[in-house]
RNA sequence: GGCCCGGUGGUGCAGUCGGUUAGCACGCCAGCCUGUCACGCUGGAGGUCGACGGUUCGAGUCCGUUCCGGGUCGCCA
């Protein structure tokens, strides 16, 4: 084996080109690949730049040559040479028209057979990834969205900073705060039986930093909850988090607009327009059955209550009795698209948003075959055609359910699995927007009271504030959410900034005067001491990483994630600790309970 | 907690109605090869089919339990 002592790499493997030809140079990486023609050896080279090709042949001295030979995959190299235009090119790889004729050669390490093939878009399976991520992230696709995850961190700190804004750390080992996801705690040693929180959001420590005057803060912040994964939820991920002073729900929306048509410019070359749409909650969810609605393609929710109201149809009439609604989707021009079988699966989909049923009707030549056909009178069918906007070519489908969340909930996912099955969804079409007027309060059935939609400090639409004990139900908040090809990228509020405001807020979600003092006691006590009008944003990192490379997982733009059971396989955690350790934080065993 | 999908040499997959020797590609090892670049050619090694139990003359295949992974509903102020 050889040593890295007195060798100097010049360059990156992946940056020379044809005007580096005659130049002697020094680069170093990874083989990824050897091929041993006999008299002639060629290794590819990689670093975290990409591949260049090194040539050993007649000139090559023959101790170098013999090394050159035994050299096999994940070997990492040093070597020095001459760079030569190649006989025959290769327009595969960046550095195709070159390579480098070896002079020195040095073997700084050899590597077991992987257990997999380093090589872009693997198809080995995540539980083998993720044990060997290290592995994993060698992968030029994964070096990729790692290094471009790394440009927008900068371009965020860079944009913001020229903003005016501060960045600024705030405790990782915090207070818990109950409502919201559930907490990770962390036992304390000094103080038995009592435990931090890992912080879900540093949402009170920057409104306390606006208080103290810092006026506009910024914070790459990590943030934990402690709930089930999914394709885009881990439980520690990263938020962009900022905060703001003097301002107005405009101020923050507009220079958050800034950010992101900067970043889609400087990483993806694509203009965004803005400022960005803005449509208020209950619009969103009239039109899209949504809160966070892809706007890049149509498909909108109408509602037809009024017309099958008093139908023979009891599946249609007694949601509408009920308290409920009937809406419906156009899938304008598609009803070759989803023939029988096809729209059985859509109902078992619906099923799963806790639809009853699914109701359609379809017209293809002229003929209009329905699912209720027998129950409604021509007239009511016409009807909704007509206020479907039904022509030849169309099916509708219909939900009918005495809860409105249900009907929202399944027509909202019907139109985007549907737009998903017809291609629709391209990932390279951005539409941002913005909703707004959020409800302040929603009913918890399991509460069995109303609380926050979005947190306590949220303040109300001025012209909502009077009403905040007497129509939870209808008081609308100054909260917003970025949303982007129907991912909610992240949402933020104007806060509240006076104590008797604050204090009705709390009195409207029924907490106790102990609660409030004992959890929120710090923010009730600071707000007597001034506080500023201020608001702010906090949005996903990983989801914005995400939709920049169109990743279909956050496992893939996070360097080192967690599986569905939040537990890391590489690191094998969580796991057991010693019973010293446990003492000493006075946790009684280490057993699971058993049944 | 519910529902759905998957687990077969190192990797990715195939495996029909339950049938006798579990197949393919890549990778790996050895030999040959002077312009390859997914090098090529020849030969070789490598599998108790996630685990346990059951049905059967016989189980990768059927049944049950369980483990692991993925998706999703609930959950995520």
């Amino acid at each position: 084996m050889d040593t890295i002592t007195g060798f100097h790499r010049t360059n990156y493997c992946g940056d020379l080109r044809l005007s580096d030809v005659g130049k002697t140079v020094s680069v170093c990486g990874w083989v990824q690949r050897q091929r041993d023609l006999g008299g002639l050896i060629f290794v590819d080279l990689r670093d975290r730049t990409g591949l260049v090709q090194l040539s050993f042949g007649d000139s090559t001295d023959r101790e170098i040559f013999e090394k050159a030979a035994s050299l096999r995959a994940e070997y990492v190299v040093a070597a020095t040479g001459i760079v030569r235009e190649r006989e025959s090119k290769s327009t595969k790889i960046a550095t195709g028209d070159i390579e480098i004729e070896v002079t020195e050669l040095r073997l700084l390490a050899k590597s077991e057979t992987p257990p997999f093939e380093i090589v872009e878009n693997s198809n080995a399976n995540d539980v083998l990834r993720l044990k060997y991520r290290y592995l994993d992230l060698r992968r030029a696709d994964m070096q990729r969205t790692i290094q471009l995850r790394h440009k927008i961190v900068k371009i965020c700190r860079d944009y913001f900073d020229e903003q005016g804004f501060l960045e600024i750390e705030t405790p990782i080992l915090t207070k818990s705060t109950p409502e919201g996801a559930r907490d990770y705690l962390v036992p304390s040693r000094v103080h038995p039986g009592k435990f931090y929180a890992l912080p879900q959001s540093p949402q009170q420590y920057k409104q306390l930093l606006m208080l103290s005057g810092f006026d506009r803060y910024i914070q790459i912040a990590r943030c934990f909850r402690d709930e089930d994964l999914r394709a885009d939820r881990q439980p520690e991920f990263t938020q962009i988090d900022l905060e703001m002073s003097f301002i107005t729900e405009d101020d923050i929306m507009t220079i958050q607009e800034g950010f992101m048509k900067r970043v889609f410019k400087e990483i993806l070359n694509v203009d965004v327009q803005t400022p960005f749409l803005r449509m208020p909650y209950r619009e969103a969810m009239d039109r899209f059955g949504s809160d966070k609605p892809d706007l890049r393609f149509g498909f909108e929710l109408c509602d037809v209550s009024d017309i099958v109201k008093d139908c023979e149809f009891s599946v249609f009439a007694d949601a509408v009795k009920n308290g409920g609604s009937v809406r419906l989707i156009n899938l304008n021009g598609h009803a070759a698209d989803f023939p029988r079988k096809k729209i059985d699966k859509l109902q078992d989909f619906a099923k799963t948003y806790r639809a009853k049923g699914l109701a359609w009707t379809r017209l293809i030549d002229g003929a209009v075959t329905s699912s209720y056909a027998k129950f409604l009178t021509e007239e009511q069918q016409n009807a909704i055609l007509e206020r479907a906007g039904a022509k030849d070519g169309d099916l509708v489908l219909l939900v009918a359910d005495a809860k409105n969340d249900v009907v929202f909930a399944s027509l909202g996912a019907l139109r985007c699995e549907c737009a998903k099955q017809l291609g629709l969804l391209k990932s390279d079409d951005f539409k941002f927007l913005w909703v707004t007027e959020f409800p302040m309060f929603e009913y918890s059935e399991e509460e069995g009271r109303y609380q926050a939609m979005h947190h306590p400090f949220t303040a109300p639409m001025e012209c909502d504030a009077d009403r905040i004990l007497t129509d939870k139900a209808n008081v609308r908040a100054r909260a917003y959410d970025i949303v982007l090809n129907g991912t909610e990228l992240g949402g933020g509020s104007i806060r509240i900034n006076t104590p008797d405001l604050q204090e009705k807020a709390f009195r409207a979600l029924e907490i106790s005067e102990e609660d409030i003092r004992e959890r929120f006691g710090h923010l009730v006590d600071a707000f007597k001491f001034g506080a500023p009008p201020h608001g702010g944003l906090a949005y996903g990192l990983d989801r914005l990483v995400m939709l920049m490379t169109g990743a279909e997982s956050i496992r893939d733009v996070i360097a080192f994630p967690k599986v569905q059971t939040a537990a890391d396989l590489m690191m094998n955690c969580p796991d057991v600790v010693d019973d010293k350790q446990m003492q000493e934080l006075y946790i009684a065993s280490t057993a699971p309970a058993e049944e």
